[in-house]
DNA sequence: TGACAGGTACATG
DNA sequence: CATGTACCTGTC
């Protein structure tokens, strides 16, 4: 157990934000999250600005602060929000408590191919479904058993078939093209990360499932290009508001930042 | 019943 | 390059 103070971050915002599709409350214990990220469980627990983590002070360290993204103070962010702009003052407002995680990119890539035209609910059914019938098993501190994300190799091997019988719809095909195509090295993930935003999304926008929207999730959630900036349905009424067109320039470097909170204020606040 | 959910591939002009 | 359409599936 490891007990950190923290502002600008609400567990619970994060898990309702849809960056991450294996973080989820646990049932029956108040304000408690359970997340599989990599090869790790955890759990994570808040009351306030008290956080606790359910791993030893040395893997929070190492492991989940940057997980979290909790070197990074995003009161500046806030701040660096036109003052005159009530919008996102407001979403900011309601939805302060979100991190751009880092999430593992494979993992990242396979989900959000799932993502599109689809609802958090059922997206996080086809992954848990994913998990279930390709991952490896692991053993949580409790020593109960909890499925890894499957590896590249592993949905490479299926069939389309398979896939739908899972309930992933069109997208199974996708799936199966893009995991041979990694394992084919067509595009090679290990080398990712090293890239800059635009080249990074244009190696994505090669698999295939991924389009300019799937591309910028992952570029955001996965590689931290928090100048990503996807644009879904929501984001497009958003963008509505401004008849002007969208003040970019003034966010120059962050903007992904910005859309996480109008995302989600668009989603749970604002009624 | 039909539209919609964090879109994309593929076919056209 | 811009536009149009089909596509799994669950839910309201």
């Amino acid at each position: 157990m490891t007990k950190k103070e923290f502002t600008d971050f609400d567990i619970c915002q994060i898990a309702q934000s849809g960056q991450c599709f294996r973080l989820r409350p646990v049932p029956e214990a108040e304000n408690t999250y359970s997340l599989t990220a990599g090869e790790k469980y955890l759990e994570i627990s808040q009351q306030g600005t008290e956080i606790t983590f359910s791993c030893t002070e040395q893997e929070f360290e190492s492991l989940w602060a940057r997980y979290f993204d909790l070197e990074t103070d995003y009161s500046k962010i806030k701040e660096a929000i036109d003052p005159e702009d009530i919008y996102l003052q407001e979403a900011a407002r309601i939805g302060g408590g979100i991190r751009i995680l880092r999430q593992e990119l494979w993992e990242t890539i396979v989900s959000f191919i799932i993502s599109q035209q689809n609802n958090i609910p059922r997206i996080q059914k086809c992954v848990d479904a994913l998990c279930r019938e390709f991952g490896e098993t692991a053993q949580d501190f409790r020593g109960d058993a909890y499925s890894l994300f499957p590896a590249p190799e592993a949905l490479a091997g299926t069939t389309e078939e398979k896939l739908r019988e899972l309930g992933l719809g069109y997208r199974a095909p996708y799936i199966v093209k893009t995991a041979r195509m990694v394992c084919e090295g067509k595009v090679e993930l290990e080398s990712l990360p090293e890239l800059g935003y635009e080249e990074a999304k244009e190696e994505l926008l090669k698999l295939c499932g991924v389009g300019v929207k799937v591309a910028d999730c992952i570029c955001l959630f996965a590689l931290h290009h928090i100048e990503a900036f996807p644009v879904d349905t929501h984001i497009k009424a958003m963008l509505k508001r401004y008849p002007k067109g969208f003040p970019f320039e003034r966010y120059q470097g962050f903007a992904g930042v910005l859309q996480q909170y109008a995302f989600y204020y668009e989603l749970h606040g604002q009624k």
